[in-house]
DNA sequence: CCGACTTTGTGAATCTGTGCACAAAGGCGT
DNA sequence: ACGCCTTTGTGCACAGATTCACAAAGTCGG
């Protein structure tokens, strides 16, 4: 299966332009009828659920080439992240023409192109607001630390915790966020706080230049136009196992039923 | 705008049906079209993507409850979850006809119904394994600990943290896995462990009879057919949150474009 | 050097989700 | 009591995502 077919270097990548446009023919005529949502103009280039693959293609990736795989066929990456494999295969199609036909995809070469699109290329300083549990899971958390991020700081407000280590950071109190983002030119600020707070934090990250927030309160933050935020809930997921479960035990036969098609009274 | 025009008690309910199929005049044929998934049928009465909101919905709605709201107009509501009014409404609409035309929805009553749709009128037990700090995060969460939702035992392999306690469990030995399960009837396991173990871990779940997990290790779990498995990755958002930094910074002129949409002032 | 075989990349068809816009419904003021 | 005004519920059209199925491209054995 290595059978390493593949040029070293794999000669495709023109080397200069980077950007270089999708080989693909379509027209991608996207421009004047995209998406805008609330936030500002989202993917324009590369549809917003590929996107939202993209990092678990990348963490398959990584699998693979621990166990020293060096090419792999659509199929298995697919497999090894869990979807079909003409989705990822029209999903790296956005990326470009990086496949060999008849052999697959180098996976070195791979994790470059998908990281080099997520911006993972370049190493992003992260901030993290609230040091209890979640805020420590999150410094520990592989992916979080791993390639493409760099954690500047930590902050909260209880003096009990100010100026513990976690993960080789001595957390630092919440008064010296805008010092914080300052020197540490903080691209994105994470909310790992209690959701009393996240309203607030939210404001001086945003004051203070940060324009990308990941929240894990379980608010809606409002913020200006211009701001991304995104919004992870670890308990949403645990309600929708809820409802299948539910569905399963109770609506094992009941739901069914030719229900006429009625189509309007 | 709490003008509490509601009957105490919203005499809408029939009160004994529950199930009370969807008003609506739609033929909702979905059946033999529904959309399988790897995992075993998912939605066939409501769309995935109505549930995967509802969680949203009900967060919001409790915010509007604790501050003592009584009514509220899809309007606010979807401000306050952060979707399209219109999207709200829909939503809503697969759950039956609760709304009261003219005035909006009882707060109170909406919580009901969307709880007992997503089957949080009774209580699941939950399994947590691995009590590090994601374990320990998740067990303090609000809203796994919440309405609907009791966690039954936190496990671990660690001799350090075995016997510890955490919002008010003791940790036990993950040796005790099936017994807990089976004490405690869980329904549920959650997999806060590292990547090395979690599919053991996941193994053990389902053989002990669970058939729903969700799932925080970075990795894609194999699971035998009728097993839901969910995945929280704590680091795809920001993944996401780089793209979109990235795209701004690369692309701040190229997108460009008359920005003259100024909808209104 | 050629032909068989593998696997990519993508058109085309289908299915799912979104949002506008409006008729129907019902409370409320006079 | 009646009409006005607000807000729901939804038909419809469009936009986006998924999946199939296959031609094009490139490898590898002989």
């Amino acid at each position: 299966m290595q059978s390493n077919v593949l040029p070293p270097d794999a000669g495709h990548e023109p080397g200069n332009g980077e950007q270089m446009l999708p080989a693909n023919g379509e027209q991608l005529n996207g421009e004047q009828l995209n998406g805008e949502h609330v936030n500002g103009g989202h993917a324009i280039g590369i549809p917003e659920a590929t996107i939202a693959r993209l990092p678990v293609y990348l963490r398959a990736l990584y699998g693979l080439a621990e166990r020293g795989v060096s090419t792999v066929a659509s199929e298995e990456l697919a497999a090894a992240a869990g979807v079909n494999s003409a989705k990822l295969r029209k999903d790296l199609s956005h990326l470009g023409s990086y496949g060999i036909r008849g052999v697959g995809y180098d996976v070195d070469y791979l994790v470059y192109q998908v990281s080099r699109r997520l911006g993972l290329t370049q190493d992003w300083p992260v901030l993290i607001v609230g040091a209890g549990n979640l805020g420590r899971a999150l410094a520990n958390y592989g992916g979080f630390v791993s390639r493409g991020f760099r954690i500047s700081a930590m902050l909260d407000s209880d003096p009990a915790i100010v100026g513990s280590r976690i993960a080789k950071l001595t957390v630092q109190h919440v008064d010296e966020l805008e010092a914080v983002v300052a020197r540490h030119k903080v691209a994105i600020g994470v909310i790992a706080t209690p959701a009393g707070t996240a309203q607030a934090v939210c404001d001086r990250l945003v004051s203070a230049g940060v324009t990308s927030v990941l929240n894990f309160a379980p608010l809606v933050l409002s913020v200006p136009e211009g701001v991304d935020v995104r919004k992870v809930d670890l308990s949403i997921e645990l309600q929708i196992l809820a409802f299948h479960a539910q569905r399963r035990s109770v609506g094992a036969r009941a739901v069914n039923g030719h229900l006429a098609q009625a189509a309007e009274a």
